[in-house]
DNA sequence: GTGAAAGCGCTAACAC
DNA sequence: GTGTTAGCGCTTTCAC
């Protein structure tokens, strides 16, 4: 997606014009700071002589100054970009030489401060062993990084036990939040707070918020970035339909999140349309082992067999195939299955899922979008992304004479 | 691993008992941050009337101070957990009351500033689609909350394109890095800027830095938490040598980086002391494709073909499988596979692969502790973090007659 | 036991 | 064109 704003200007200028260089100057810079301080847990204080300030300090605007020959605020309108017509040319030039030669990184708890705002959006994961989150994330990031914004992953509580305290995962002030689904408490914590002035940046209390994969009714959120999950499930049982099964079993997720609820419902609603179908249900918890498990029930029933499992993630599929095989059953020969997410997954395991693919890269990328419209006072666009069937090797006809 | 530091207590203080609560408040206290603030790019400055600051700002420790009737430097202390001696229990408590009752949060910014430190760690991983890091930084993230500190990941360039200002990705001040190994670029930078003073913390220019699975003696790091690849490798051959293998090809990753380097050494090591064995090496591109690529290269090459194939990694391990079944191979019939890291992808497939568990969460637990000890002055202890092979469905016999 | 005051490094409005 | 100045919100001496 090609962004809807305009590209950002460096706020540190930057002589050096290939960005090799500049990446590593950058992140060479970060090594410019320290103090070794000792945390300031109640330890007691320390008995022998309080170590103090250590002497070597990175340098401050106003060193560089002081170094140019310039005034403080001269080096910060240099810095910053907006000299145009303030500064001359060659005071500019010197300013800059001189803050690259003395290594000066602006502060930027300083500028946070003064500036009152960070370009810092808070992306809440459910957790972070998820190739889908790592590449909204990456999305996201992209976005962000293009308005030179910063994100910063909260994992939420499930995904590294109940975090103590958000402010000890996710540090940095905040401009905005992005969360995604399936992190249900944090979610309603939010939505709740933000109640009283929902669809504003910057109402009382009010800080962005957008929500990703998650009902739009509900989430309290200026905005919302979802998939069109609905076309996604029909999408799956159409094809199924079409290779002529009828006894189809869905594999659902255990975990109550919206985005699970409305593969279900789809599941049901598309499932309801075709005749003569017979639908059963397992939920499994999100796990190779959970769809193991789940499908082993589901195939071991009572009742005519399912020829197609619908498994609302490619892990539950990949679990699926497995408990198959050791029923005896092949993939697809014997029994069809599908997933959900397109994970790298997908196409690892043999045979290769059918399943539908979600752009995580995209909707975090959409995500970060709408949460820099709302942060500028603009109405993001709403609009499910599209999702897309892929038909590999785990999908085939009906078997003939079943069972 | 159980942290060697004590417990930090929490700065805010909170009379809310139940995780529950705590987790709720404190992340709908983001919430109460807002300036419907414009980027600042350079977009031409606004013609209508400039609105200025919102109205509605969130509380400081001023208005707390003011609606419980004491000083700001009283509600400082109170909740910065040292009034100890110098504030009755009572006022105390009245602040802390109208603290949560206005839901004043402190501002980091002004926090950071003042302080010179940010409690917060820069974790700088290759890409962060990848479980193993996203495993890393779990563990560094736990033993981080545990000590009041935060975590910030910085995808390396690789992860979401050339990233074009670590400020942006990274955007809070830091007090450390962590680094794992493949982030060669931002690595290089860093330690040759940290050369000069590599073993303290707060020397001139030093950040304190950890490196992770990265060669010890060129790091220049304060610290280098490693896993001992080399056994897992002697393992892994070791396990195919007592299964009679023999003509083993190593699938290896193309990509150059000290941990694959290393574990290219101990394949050669190991099998250097195998009697009569026959080795071979192809590199691929670290995806199931690559490996798939490679692996068909190696079986198809002319000569005997190889028995057992050790892969640098369960996802060259997946691709390898299925290139073996690509060619009417059976696994582990005809051909064993072994993979490395123990993703989750190694009991997804088919059969689950013998591979070599890394203990990612462990050595990201590590880092972070190495990185405090680092900042705390202190010298944090060095050992190689133990691996275990775990023999799964991928690796059998050597075939009697093969080929 | 509590308050007053200094100042972290930065930005931006305003003088000159 | 350039310098001076006033804080952003917090922690931490130091008086009282």
């Amino acid at each position: 997606m090609s962004s809807p704003f305009p590209r950002a200007v460096p706020t540190v200028s930057c002589a050096a014009h290939p960005r090799e260089v500049l990446r590593i100057t950058s992140i060479a810079s970060y090594v410019a700071w320290a103090h070794p301080a000792r945390p300031t847990t109640d330890r007691g204080d320390r008995p022998e002589g309080a170590r103090q300030v250590p002497p070597t300090t990175r340098p401050t605007s106003r060193d560089v100054a002081r170094e140019a020959g310039v005034s403080q605020a001269t080096v910060s309108l240099v810095l910053g970009g907006k000299w145009r017509g303030r500064v001359s040319p060659a005071t500019a030039d010197a300013v800059r030489e001189t803050a690259l030669r003395l290594g000066y990184r602006p502060n930027l708890a300083a500028r946070s401060l003064r500036l009152g705002r960070t370009r810092t959006a808070l992306l809440v994961v459910p957790a972070l062993t998820n190739e889908y989150f790592a590449r909204v994330h990456t999305g996201a990031a992209r976005v962000a990084a293009a308005h030179d914004f910063g994100v910063v992953l909260y994992p939420s509580p499930e995904g590294v036990g109940p975090a103590r305290d958000p402010f000890g995962s996710a540090r940095a002030a905040l401009d905005g939040v992005i969360a995604s689904s399936m992190a249900a408490d944090a979610l309603a914590a939010i939505s709740g707070e933000t109640a009283a002035a929902p669809r504003t940046a910057g109402g009382p209390g009010g800080l962005p918020l957008v929500m990703l994969d998650s009902d739009p009714a509900q989430s309290g959120a200026a905005a919302t970035v979802n998939l069109d999950l609905a076309s996604g499930m029909r999408q799956v049982t159409g094809h199924l339909a079409a290779l002529g099964h009828r006894r189809i079993a869905h594999i659902a997720s255990a975990v109550d999140s919206w985005t699970f609820r409305v593969r279900r419902a789809a599941f049901d609603a598309a499932t309801r349309d075709l005749p003569g179908a017979v639908v059963t249900r397992r939920t499994a918890a999100l796990s190779v082992e959970g769809g193991l498990r789940a499908t082993h029930d589901a195939l071991t029933a009572p009742g005519a067999r399912p020829t197609a499992l619908v498994c609302d993630d490619d892990v539950l599929a990949a679990g699926a195939c497995k408990a198959a095989r050791r029923l005896g059953l092949r993939v697809p020969l014997d029994v069809s299955v599908t997933g959900f997410d397109d994970l790298a997954l997908a196409t690892a395991v043999e045979p290769e899922l059918t399943t539908v693919r979600l752009p995580a890269d995209e909707a975090g990328a959409r995500g970060m979008a709408a949460l820099l419209a709302v942060i500028d006072g603009l109405s993001p666009q709403q609009a499910d992304l599209p999702v897309e069937l892929m038909i590999r090797g785990s999908t085939g006809p009906c078997p003939v004479e079943p069972r």
